[in-house]
DNA sequence: TATTGTTATACTCTATAACTATA
DNA sequence: TATAGTTATAGAGTATAACAATA
């Protein structure tokens, strides 16, 4: 057990308080399109190509299999979402985007990837130190952060 | 609107997945300690000297007044808070923490906010800047992200 | 036998609207 | 009349357990 530095920990502070704000962002940004957030983040993880099986996408919300029977049925329903019957494992359902999932995706992607001005308003140098900085970030830590 | 460059694309993305993961590790700690995320988030907005109207609360959990009297009702089961009439308008109610409930607060805070070893890890200086950008971030994301 | 996805169940979260007690 | 909090209700999320189809 290792002592932090006082920076240390108010990065971590204030990285919860980010957490916080991009929250409210991603709410929004789902409530303007009729969706709840485990179906934005069941929009968000999909994919039109590449087949994702139900089990997969649980994975990816945090929750139990079970519950994603439901969500992928509403984005069925709205035509968002299709299930594909596995060919090796015939159990598996692979989930993909129709045409209009995806197009309502890219448009929330858009909306979510904009950059904030400030980091709009960096320098070019400032912006690839911190980029670097949030890749090692990613890189060292999936599993702990 | 300015064109974004690479850097500042790849920054967002970036940051929504740091994001994505930080949600993953509050989630955890409070199945850990049977909170569930709403009832974790207002017991680490609650305080046990200073009172919090229900409708703050309300405010800021990002949800209808009429949802926080359940939440608040098992946080006060469990010992965890308490209400207290308010002394000037008696409409209102003033949310404390319990001594147990600060202890568990002080608990969960302490886990949520140990910097991850990626970020103590990092040279004093390079956790400045960090720290700098972060602040910088969450002055403007109050009106903006 | 083990695994994928579904169904059944019970509890919690959520918004809306109607209610109460204060103001 | 307006506001703070509650209650009632209906739709959605959640975990657990039992089930069907497939491996």
């Amino acid at each position: 057990m290792t002592k932090s530095s006082k920076e240390a920990t108010e990065i971590a502070e204030l990285l919860f308080e980010l957490l916080m704000a991009y929250k409210k962002r991603v709410h929004e940004a789902g409530r303007d399109n009729g969706l709840s957030p485990p179906q934005l983040a069941a929009l968000w993880h999909l994919e039109a190509e590449r087949g994702l099986p139900m089990s997969a996408l649980a994975e990816l919300l945090m929750c139990d299999a079970s519950n994603v029977t439901g969500i992928v049925d509403k984005l069925e329903a709205r035509g968002l979402a299709k299930r594909v019957q596995g060919e090796e494992d015939r159990r598996v359902k692979a989930l993909l985007l129709t045409a209009a999932g995806e197009a309502l995706r890219d448009e929330i992607r858009t909306r979510l990837l904009a950059p904030p001005s400030w980091v709009s308003e960096l320098t070019r140098g400032a912006q690839r130190e911190l980029r670097d900085l949030l890749r090692t970030a990613l890189d060292s830590s999936w599993s702990e952060l």
